[in-house]
DNA sequence: AAGACGTGGCC
DNA sequence: TGGCCAAGTCT
């Protein structure tokens, strides 16, 4: 092999972490090598606002039983609800199976390996997309979530945390760290994301078994404390969502549609029940049988017209 | 463009 | 104990 002519630019950041990640790897269920793309977006989908540890039983599960899209997309909406169980956020699971529908009918079952066709579809936004690129094609894609942000903030503007999105930003940030060579930049994206789950978390990191702590212009600056605005954190109890996932838990567990009764016992608050219920029904995670009954359910992809 | 949207574990 | 946090998306 011949010298390259100009010197390809090259980050150490990122291969340093690529290094450590091909080294140090969780052996998480979604990265073994005979996982689909299918199955990455699955686990993208899974793992929005949700710990890894919930996702993997449910995500095999998953799997093996609707190991393809169509697969899901034959589905019925209440099977795929309780499939998610207490995962959180379960219109995540209607938009998974209404993405399903999608890939089933529009893209001949395959998911598509394009950022805009990916981010036409429901529930995948600009780091789902991404993420599927890379890791389900293995394809150069800048991924952005809350783990590279907050490594990006530190080891390059040697901040103590992130601050707000900057989206256009925080995507040419990642870019710059990325080699050309698609599976290279592959590798370093999964890495960048692992280094910010594992090393680089938000409390109390673990720059001591940091392997680009040397590069890192936090540390260089002497680790200052994030003083820039925060997210407020969200409160939950006496929420509509508290009550809308007891309402659903009532639905989940129950055999057969159950009279409005029974979903009264979970909430006192009557105004706020029943609004709650409706938005159920509006999202299509409840619906009302012929007799007044309610279910789980709701509207089913491919049933319309 | 803030705020809604579940659930549970950790310190 | 209770705030904080966890691979975001949508409106």
């Amino acid at each position: 092999m011949t010298a390259p002519l100009r010197t390809v630019p090259t980050s150490p950041l990122g291969e340093r972490t690529a290094d450590w990640f091909r080294a140090e790897a969780r052996d998480l269920p979604w990265r073994r090598p005979d996982t689909t793309p299918w199955g990455v977006l699955v686990s993208e989908f899974m793992l929005q606002q949700t710990p890894v540890a919930r996702v993997e039983p449910v995500w095999e599960r998953w799997m093996a039983e609707w190991p393809v899209p169509s697969a899901l997309a034959a589905a019925s909406r209440p099977e795929v609800l309780r499939a998610w169980g207490k995962l959180g956020y379960p219109r995540r699971a209607a938009r998974l199976h209404e993405a399903a529908a999608a890939i089933a009918a529009q893209h001949g079952d395959r998911v598509p390996s394009d950022v805009e066709e990916l981010e036409a579809l429901p529930g995948i936004g600009s780091y789902t997309a991404r993420a599927v690129v890379a890791f389900g094609y293995g394809r150069r894609a800048p991924v952005v979530d809350t783990n590279v942000r907050r490594v990006v903030a530190r080891a390059v503007h040697g901040a103590g945390d992130a601050g707000p999105a900057r989206v256009k930003a925080d995507l040419a940030d990642v870019d710059a760290l990325l080699p050309r060579d698609d599976s290279a930049a592959a590798v370093v994206s999964a890495a960048l994301m692992e280094l910010g789950a594992v090393i680089c978390v938000a409390r109390n990191p673990r720059c001591g078994a940091c392997p680009v702590h040397a590069d890192c212009a936090w540390i260089a600056a002497g680790r200052p404390e994030y003083t820039g605005p925060r997210r407020p954190v969200q409160g939950f109890a006496g929420t509509d969502r508290q009550v809308r996932g007891k309402l659903l838990d009532v639905l989940r567990a129950a055999e057969a549609p159950v009279p409005k009764a029974a979903l009264d016992v979970v909430w006192s608050d009557g105004p706020q029940r029943d609004r709650c219920l409706d938005s159920l029904l509006v999202d299509g995670l409840a619906e009302q049988t012929a007799d007044g009954h309610f279910a789980l359910g709701g509207t089913t992809p491919g049933t319309t017209d």
